[in-house]
DNA sequence: CAGGAACCTATCCCATGAGATAGGGCTGCT
DNA sequence: AGCAGCCCTATCTCATGGGATAGGTTCCTG
């Protein structure tokens, strides 16, 4: 079975490498950046299943799995994190991906979830899904104008700048910000920017 | 050689373990926090090494490190990240650290690194504290009072609230954030807070 | 077609933030 | 004593953000 690594951290992505190549007896190649993995991908041939972790260069979002899908012409993508929680997830899924590996799932599972999708299967952590649906804003209530607006806080914009980015009127973007404030619960923008940011939401 | 490894990213840690024991020839124990970690060392007796990682339930920033230094009376402790800048890294050698791991790293040099620092030396990857010197704010030139007003950004806190806190005038808080901004070129109080999530200044 | 959802805009109002300027007090160092 | 650095405060601008209300469009779906 042939699979592709792509993870830009070297100690992570190098051992999680030899460990399925050991334990798994897989042929794992691997790629330090997006733009490495898409590279891959052209160049030898399609992958049984593809990893992606989450916060990579080049990934910007759910961009880099849209670019890694349309990349590998049907065969599976996943996403592996260590700090996104269900919201991405969600949306990642949504969005084609054929699993979610949080790294916190233990070891020994993740031969089987790998053997999982690269099946076709859509693999994500039982316990991962569960749990507090109301209490964890999971950023899936947010209307799409509403995420391009958080984005913009997270980058420290003022509401004119993000206005102009979006060409829309500032008075718009002060409407979104108030109502994604009261989604997310954030008293203010950098609240919003900040809990987008820890939860990985974006 | 017995060390302790705790990371609540169940499949990074157990992965490690198992790279260190085969490639190594190392009796690892395993921690998922920092309570377990602490456990485990008044358990199982003082380890040749204990690796914390930085984000981890309990670490509260660096007070971890010096919870994990106290308990293990004088054998070395290491930081291991995969976010961290060398603000931290800087931080945790001087608050006794015996190195700083990023996760970035190559994992050949692990088992080196791991040899290394349990011999009583102190790791730290050559290419990781070169280079941005001035580029790089690093929060070293932060007085403890900003410190202190960039956390109560980093909690999305308004000015007065901050006042509140600090017990001083909103007016000073202002005075604060100002050239607070200046110093991390941040053009806005959002920009600053995200800058010091960021890179983990904080 | 009616209704909902998402989006856009406008006009007000008040609160807050951002910035400049000008002090005074304290500490530690030379 | 003089200086520098940090901390605190005051007063005064102007810009920006936060919030309410009201009304408009488009698109999709029952």
């Amino acid at each position: 079975m042939r699979i592709l690594i792509a993870d830009d951290h070297d100690l992570v992505r190098e051992m999680m490498a030899a460990y399925l190549e050991r334990d798994g007896g897989m042929q794992v190649m691997q790629a330090n950046s997006l733009e490495a993995a898409l590279r891959e991908i052209r160049r030898s041939g399609p992958f049984e299943l593809v990893l992606l972790d989450y916060l990579m260069p080049g990934m910007r979002g759910l961009e880099g799995l849209s670019a890694a899908l349309s990349e590998s012409g049907g065969n599976p993508v996943a996403l592996v994190s260590g700090t996104a929680g269900r919201g991405i997830a969600e949306t990642a899924l949504a969005a084609g991906a054929a699993g979610f590996l949080p790294k916190t799932m233990p070891a020994r599972s993740l031969v089987n979830a790998v053997r999982f999708m690269a099946m076709g299967e859509t693999y994500v952590p039982h316990d991962f899904m569960v749990g507090r649906d109301e209490e964890n804003p999971s950023l899936s209530h947010l209307t799409p104008r509403e995420r391009q607006v958080l984005e913009g806080l997270t980058q420290g914009k003022s509401n004119k700048e993000i206005a102009i980015d979006r060409e829309i009127q500032e008075v718009t973007v002060k409407l979104h910000v108030k109502t994604l404030c009261r989604k997310l619960g954030a008293r203010n923008r950098t609240q919003a920017a900040m809990m987008a940011r820890d939860q990985s939401l974006l």
